[in-house]
DNA sequence: AGAATGGGTTAAAACGTTTTAATCGTGCAT
DNA sequence: ATGCACGATTAAAACGTTTTAACCCATTCT
């Protein structure tokens, strides 16, 4: 019964009187056929319930309309979301999506992670995995020549390789800025790892605002958490018992700024009125904090499809064997949410 | 080269003087071979840097072993935390996931999803859509005879299916349980859209503990808004308005918990002081909000896993040709989180 | 009339595996 | 010696597609 549920191409063309190629045709279009044999073979295709096997279909087309996903900290906001934005555009274009998580970012893991890619035959991958440490260290030309088409997200741009990311350093000096145009002098920053690239370029840009405003940005004003709530709570501590005439501080991600407002409250330190906060990432929660907090959005979904995209147009590309087109790097644009938490006028 | 740069299981065999199906057995472990040609053809594989085309290998085998996961918002905590512990089991067994969202709950476009997973093989499905309205119509033991292994997640049980969930019933009451335990009397309740099945058994959970208790359970105290936070604060003032004499509710996700700490600030309601709040979820977040949050905390990444799991089963007892055994329901118990938000004893 | 064109169709050869059935030695019991 | 079981190996047949090259049969062009 199991054995023979399977109705291939063969059974259509024998009920539709004629032969599989033709049925190929048909079905795919890729060869013309006369208007009265098609009609045949859509008839015998609908009456015998046929489904044609992608798995064969992949095997003589070398190529599996699948795109292999290769991400980290999925159950946090930003990955989350941007994998959503990669399937509605992959799903758009007619691609599945396989997914493989690495479970620390500094994974041992990725040869393994390739291999199984590379045996399922994907397309092409989509790496979706934050540069921390040196984790990336094995990605060079020599490598990317052995792979298929392969589009990098959120890492410091490398030559031969092609990524999109949001422009970290720009968002942060958004937030800043926003904060000097506020008044406030003295601002601090609650970095997440340093060992993570993205947490660098924020540092970046907030250093480049102040800087340019002739104002302070010794590392006095800098501190590093773990990303959680709990981390910026402690890192709030440290902060004030070094600098107390701190009058606002950016945080690079928005749990991290929430763990601000929540030690602010208990120390009964008036937020904006005494300290502005700032967060980065407009989780949807971030709008009704107390006070609703003033944060950096990222088009993440945009970040996903735009991945996809990149990626598709390489594809095609290597599928017509014509010659890649030159690695390049897309930025999108972070914006700002200006809300209470960082005392500006609304 | 790029035709040529696929080698194959026959290469191997000739570089190792032997045939293509001892290579084959030497690989799959399938039929004994000899010690010193299992030596030879090891050594070829890793000279020819050989990796078996899956495809290929599916194709004969009849097996993909691969997992289709049809989930929906997966931009949320709970869905994305979920798909984390499947990809972790199913990494563990071998199985990689091909992921297709639905973009809406409602989804007419089901039959096309399952087209897909079917055309590309999966070896079974976990159906990750929440159960809303009538999205689950479709599934009937008609359909699923023509259908691979199915696991279900997070529905009413139904006659025929097996699936996984977190004992959304037990969950509600352990929150309005401890509400009362802390002296509340009039306890009311903030659900999602009564659409989804989710909130219809919270709310059953709520009603149970209260009439339990010989307390009000009548329909004023129960308000609906859309799972948002502004959805959840708006809420909150129309159940006010209604009953000025609430001191305590139970909001169905932290978010709509956390609009209601947002309009209690607004409206200088003081909690727990005039309002106990208890959300469902434990975010990690929850706990930093203002106050923190009492929650209930689901084992989301334990259902992830314990799907795959039951999936796997099904699985291989189709592919061995046995009976499949009963279809079963498995529960996952939640527990709660208390913090200060619930005004009881830390 | 014969050659050339060209659209529609097909049989057969891929694609890269696993599995089946047959083959081949080899040692063991008769 | 003959026959037999047995373990290791192999050639060939799957698996379900697409594509190539050949074929047919009408037209159309010299």
């Amino acid at each position: 019964m199991d054995r023979k549920s399977q109705v291939t191409i063969v059974d259509v063309a024998r009920h539709a009187r004629v032969s599989a190629g033709t049925v190929s045709n048909v079905l795919t279009g890729n060869r013309p056929v006369a208007a009265p044999t098609r009609k045949r073979v859509l008839r015998a295709v609908e009456e015998l319930c046929y489904r044609p096997n992608l798995l064969a279909r992949s095997l003589v087309n070398r190529s599996s309309n699948t795109i292999g996903v290769v991400a980290y900290g999925l159950e946090y906001y930003g990955p989350s979301r941007t994998l959503v934005g990669m399937e509605q555009q992959a799903a758009e274009l007619g691609y599945s999506l396989l997914l493989d998580l690495l479970h620390r970012p500094d994974g041992q893991d990725v040869d393994a992670v390739l291999e199984g890619m590379l045996a399922r035959q994907v397309d092409g991958i989509i790496w979706a995995v934050h540069e921390v440490g040196e984790n990336h260290g094995w990605i060079t030309e020599a490598r990317l020549l052995t792979l298929p088409p392969m589009l990098f997200l959120t890492m410091e741009p490398r030559v031969g390789t092609t990524m999109v990311a949001t422009d970290n350093r720009a968002g942060a000096r958004l937030a800043v800025q926003h904060l000097i145009d506020a008044g406030r002098r003295t601002i601090g920053i609650l970095c997440g790892p340093m060992a993570w690239w993205e947490v660098r370029e924020r540092l970046a840009g907030w250093r480049g605002a102040l800087d340019s405003a002739g104002l302070e940005a010794s590392s006095d004003l800098v501190v590093e958490a773990d990303w959680s709530a709990a981390g910026g709570e402690a890192a709030l501590s440290r902060l004030l018992q070094r600098r107390p005439d701190l009058d606002a501080i950016f945080a690079c991600n928005d749990p991290m700024a929430l763990g601000v407002l929540h030690g602010c409250h208990r120390r009964h330190c008036l937020v904006p009125g005494e300290l502005s906060v700032v967060g980065f990432d407009d989780t949807p929660e971030s709008a009704f904090f107390w006070p609703p907090l003033t944060t950096v959005h990222q088009p993440l979904a945009e970040l996903g499809r735009a991945a996809v995209d990149q990626l598709h147009r390489q594809i095609e590309l290597r599928l017509q064997g014509e010659e890649p087109e030159p690695p390049t790097v897309q930025w999108l644009f972070p914006s700002l949410r200006v809300r209470k938490s960082s005392g500006a006028a609304l």
